[in-house]
DNA sequence: GCCTGTTTTAAACGTATGTTTGAATCATAT
DNA sequence: ATATGATTCAAACATACGTTTAAAACAGGC
């Protein structure tokens, strides 16, 4: 009733329709970006997309779908690389066991090629995926799971074969923190200043901040096991 | 002109403008955290708050300095907990050298306390700072750096101290990462949905938390230095 | 019991919100 | 050339936005 649900000619999308589509999504993840998903307006996007205000709920269904829509376009290439890339380091090196270092690298590769790419969305995008991540908003920490499921599994039984000794349990926590540091770098928000005392021409090297980050966190998923024996812990006991 | 700078009877601040003062930043703080900054009304928090519209502009002067006010009410003694902590742990290991696991605890123990503190603002409240990190206003940002930058400072000369082989440059990176992992982990957004396949019993158990995440850091902050001077990453010698 | 300064209130300012609608425009296949 | 389906468009829906204003209600000191 309100839109098509597809296009019913399927031999060739006019050009048009492509550009309208595009043009929104580009507008879309800009200012998604900028302002959040709740605070930007269809107007805002419409008016920086050079396209009539309906023209989100004809090719998109709304708002909602469309914000979706900015994701999914860089995020399904991006995690379907990242799996590529690490069925490649595994066909690589055989029957061995594949290296941490190597994982991580499957993980970063593809994330840091698409921030280089700035014609096609670059470190903008991780920044809108960062503001994602810290949104409450149901439906989109639905999306996100949904979308990140698959790669996150393919990655957990990556790492469980690389770390023999770590329990499972034990894995999860280290991965959940190794996507905050991962995010949060990516994103390059910078809350708190620290990389304004770096020199200036080192900011914006992506190529640098893999090769610091990659250390940190395997070194962090073979740090000792915590002991979680005791039943009062040193916040409870240094009350002063 | 619009209102007073300053209260002009310092005896006995009537109970109904701390009340309403109050009421005001609670609802923020709640509201702030679930629709971010610039999607959350004045209308939705007065009305949350049960109090007139005009209240939040009489008695923070606009929207912004009703947000900064809702941060810093939590955000300033929190960080001064962490110092005080931190300077009591180098009082009791007088001449030694502080661990790295003490100067971590120094920084999580006093977010732990808050979160625990459900009365006043606990959970909800650090999901609030993990989006505003994440938001790119201005005014957000500058507020954030001016707020954490004393006692990042602070923490940065202890964590040099403990970790002497390190140059300065790589601490900074460093300290970026376990920014990055602590809030993240902090806001619990578990954006990932990792944590679902966890023990529900443990999920909210703040204290397990700490004591998996700061092995994870440790390590992390004495990994070995990076090799930084290849000049071709892995990431473009491994284009498949 | 007026007087003074603080706080609350209702109303108004101009502007913006997501979505729907029905008619106009376009491209193409017959 | 005409019919057809996809796309664009301007207008309208009821509702909401942050801030300002001037009057009302309240407090406590004298």
């Amino acid at each position: 009733m309100t839109r098509p649900a597809t296009k019913s000619l399927p031999l060739a999308e006019t050009r048009d329709q492509r550009d309208t589509k595009e043009r929104i999504l580009d507008a879309g993840e800009a200012l998604f970006m900028e302002h959040g998903f709740e605070a930007t307006s269809l107007r805002q996007i419409t008016a920086a997309a050079g396209v009539n205000l309906a023209a989100v709920n004809y090719h998109f269904g709304s708002k909602e779908e469309l914000f979706q829509a900015v994701l999914t376009r860089r995020l399904d290439p991006m995690n379907a690389e990242r799996v590529l890339l690490l069925e490649h380091y595994e066909r690589e090196t055989a029957g061995q066991m594949l290296s941490c270092e190597r994982i991580l690298n499957a993980m970063f590769i593809p994330a840091l090629r698409l921030a280089r790419d700035n014609q096609r969305g670059g470190k903008n995008f991780l920044r809108l995926l960062g503001r994602a991540y810290a949104d409450p908003a149901p439906f989109i920490r639905h999306f996100l799971s949904e979308q990140y499921a698959p790669m996150i599994a393919r990655f957990k039984s990556a790492f469980s074969r690389a770390l023999p000794h770590l329990p499972k349990k034990e894995l999860v926590w280290r991965l959940h923190f190794l996507m905050g540091a991962m995010s949060y770098t990516l994103a390059g928000t910078d809350a708190l200043k620290l990389i304004a005392e770096l020199n200036p021409t080192e900011t914006g090297n992506d190529e640098l901040l893999l090769r610091r980050l990659a250390p940190f966190l395997v070194a962090g998923l073979q740090a000792p096991l915590p002991d979680l024996q005791e039943s009062r812990s040193e916040g409870e006991r240094a009350r002063a």
